[in-house]
DNA sequence: TTGAAAGCGCTACCAA
DNA sequence: TTGGTAGCGCTTTCAA
């Protein structure tokens, strides 16, 4: 069925149907009932492919970010929630593209082929060769995160320098003399993604200012990582009585490993960093820690989007968020507190 | 540019450039050479829209998830992943569409608008008008669990009766007499969401037949309801020695409450149930669980849907998965055994 | 082996 | 206030 075939039983032209429809034209009230009629009658839609290719708008947002294998993180998975919904309250839908890189088939499919109007790109590197890319044909896109090169761009993110900061300064004003950092893979830090970076650096710094014991360390997105990671720290520093981390998936996996190593959190161990709200919650006692707001990042990300597909050529805009630590139980004094 | 344009360059006709791009028809290995180097050079690629609009196909899948509004869970998180990257590998693209009911209207462009060609949908209900729907007007789709009259559809599902009895026969095995089951929250199980309906089924049914003391519990999907569930657990019925969930979200929470009642996990309590294994491995100890296979379902689905569109008229398939228990720390033996 | 042209279903311009 | 019609960019049939 198609829009003919409503203009045929309502006795006008495609035109006015489709023009009864959209509302861009005035339509007297007589036709326009009579055409939305038929349409009920009949639960006729138009076809998205006909009307993106008519009028050049897909009504569609493109959502990028890295294959993950199969670890998707608790964060991820909440910040791809509210996009959608996000999206959806604005009448779009999101398109899935699992792409790391550039070169990636599903990236060149959505951009190549047009299938979306804008996309939001995840799990930013500093250097970001999809930015770049995007930047460079001036494709409308928002980024969550920021590259080293944040100014001209349209963004939402997270100050992980500032974050992990305020972490290892609550340590230290806590008492706490030797730390560690627990960050994201090995390889994220090295390819240079943007929050393993940062953070590393914030805690690089905060702990230089302090005069802090401090080693870092990265660790594989699970449990058992995080467990074996738990074990080096105590085995290269078995003075280290606190941690920061990013690490979200090993989370559960640290405290393991200090429960095995007979560390009572926080009574002889504080544990804090940079996790989403719902997952300090999980572990026992909770995790005191700067909240990642991912719903709001998504939400954010879709506004900056609309802003900028709907005022092409504004200057860029962006969100830098530094959430406050949210003190739950998994801190305490440290041995100089004593 | 179009395709127009390259059939200017390379001196030949649309329809050719075409051919030579599709292989549908035979073309001169010196015309397919001289259109690919043009094609190359400018970097052309076929408008998608275009495209599905004169074939009728989009190559693009739809996922339809419930709202968020309670979070995601982690089985959710790695069955979306697998979902896109199993939609990847056979170069379709996945839509999203955060849609709940018939009428909602993300899920009426989803398919009214013929956005995709089939669809995959997850959180199926005993008695789901979404798969009524589908099924009424034949819109090509697979389902991630079963209704109420699973014979004649396309699904993919776990055998949450068997699993959730395969729980019980292993605690009565081990000699606990006084058990309780955690199912998801009470909404769910009142809207006759699959797994909560036969898990529930599969433990009263357990229970009755190795003569255990049984008490069923809804808990909604955190870890504060988890530890608030355990908690009335034991004042229900401080004789309880074990229990079974569904419910991943809850389990920190109920490890918590356990800790906090002074109960040893596994010396004095057993836990069990149906978790995908990445948070079965979070807890301390690591529990002892039929692994929900996550990933492997998202591939069926998606193997399930394309099979699906390439071979309309197909008597409906499907799988039903019965993982077994993995045995873990979270176990022990119960008051008969001592 | 290739080209011309008729759609696919819609939007929006130009006339009336 | 309405209708006719020319695209949008591609695929595919029909002819050559």
């Amino acid at each position: 069925m198609n829009i003919g075939e409503i203009a045929l039983r309502a006795g006008v032209s495609r035109s006015t149907v489709s023009y009864a429809l959209s509302g861009k034209r005035p339509v007297s009230e007589e036709t326009r009932r009579r055409v939305k009629q038929v349409v009920d009658e009949l639960g006729y839609r138009p076809s998205a492919s006909a009307r993106a290719l008519a009028n050049g708008r897909t009504s569609t947002l493109g959502l990028v970010f890295p294959p993950a294998g199969n670890h998707y993180t608790g964060m991820q998975l909440d910040f791809i929630g509210s996009v959608v919904e996000a999206a959806a309250a604005r009448d779009h839908d999101l398109l899935l593209s699992p792409s790391g890189v550039d070169s990636d088939r599903s990236f060149q499919r959505l951009l190549g082929e047009r299938r979306v109007d804008g996309a939001i790109l995840m799990e930013i590197r500093l250097e970001d060769d999809r930015v770049d890319h995007l930047t460079s044909v001036d494709f409308p896109f928002v980024a969550i995160g920021r590259t080293a090169h944040p100014e001209r761009g349209w963004w939402a993110g997270l100050d992980h320098t500032a974050l992990v900061e305020a972490c290892v300064h609550h340590l230290a004003d806590l008492g706490h003399r030797r730390v560690a950092f627990v960050n994201r893979p090995e390889q994220l830090l090295r390819t240079g993604y943007e929050s393993a970076r940062r953070g590393l650096e914030g805690f690089t710094e905060a702990a230089a200012e302090r005069g802090l014991t401090a080693r870092t360390y990265c660790c594989d997105d699970d449990a058992a990582s995080g467990r074996a990671c738990l074990q080096r720290i105590l085995h290269d520093d078995p003075a280290t009585t606190a941690l920061v981390t990013l690490n979200e998936a090993a989370l559960g996996g640290l405290y393991r490993g200090l429960a095995e190593a007979g560390r009572q959190v926080p009574h002889d161990f504080s544990v804090t960093g940079v996790v989403a709200a719902r997952w300090a919650e999980t572990v026992t006692p909770q995790l005191t820690a700067a909240d990642v707001p991912a719903a709001e990042l998504g939400r954010l990300a879709v506004d900056l989007l609309m802003e900028r597909l709907d005022n092409p050529g504004t200057s860029p805009r962006n969100h830098l968020l530094v959430p406050p630590i949210s003190l739950r139980g998994s801190t305490g004094p440290g041995p100089t507190a004593l």
